[in-house]
DNA sequence: CCTTCTTGTTTATTTTATAAACCTATTTAC
DNA sequence: GTAAATAGGTTTATAAAATAAACAAGAAGG
């Protein structure tokens, strides 16, 4: 099989590591994220508005024990795209079908 | 498992299909991975230069037919590179052991 | 010769990623 | 009750990277 592109949204350790977590989950909050991809504040920020932006994921802002809290989900939209990319990428690893 | 650090130099693209066709083969030349790329001349040799600088390529230069030929082959280190890359980006897509 | 093709490299421009600084509100300590 | 620290993020600035456009040097063809 040929290169196919990889989704540039995608193609980024902290985003795909996001996208990689909220697949298994309803939702997680911006904390859980933080923690479990050792991000910094900024740039999960950053990343999340990305993400939402391309419609991958949808965030709520809530206040959650007075403080505010930011939750994401992954959109069926986002979903999609990690799917064709895990799809994509396994050409390169050469883990995919030929 | 947790999200280990993608080595940045094989998180690319270009790069990753360059090392990826480099895998299954002896050498290739320059001429081979354009087509199999589908990338530009420039951006292919930016690229090729960055795997030889890190040791990832060598890279011999010779003429065939009177034409310079750019032979790359994948190194040793390339190749541990590469495979641990594989092992690495598999956490994120959900493919590796838990 | 002089134009075009081959095989690349170098330079310049645009994106992108990341970190540093900032902001608003809340809690805690005095 | 007010100063300092903490929580939860966002915005901005800087550094790094990717890509494309321009250039070069020799070969072939007319």
């Amino acid at each position: 099989m040929a290169f196919a592109p990889l989704d540039p949204l995608l193609h980024n350790q902290l985003r795909l590591a996001i996208v990689s977590l909220l697949v298994g989950v309803d939702s997680a909050d911006f904390n859980f994220l933080l923690e479990k991809t050792s991000a910094t504040r900024g740039n999960l920020s950053v990343q999340i508005t990305k993400l939402k932006d391309a419609g991958y994921v949808t965030v709520k802002k809530t206040f959650k024990d007075n403080y505010p809290n930011t939750s994401c989900s992954l959109s069926a939209k986002g979903l999609k795209a990690f799917e064709a990319y895990v799809k994509a990428i396994k050409v390169y690893l050469g883990t995919g079908e030929d």
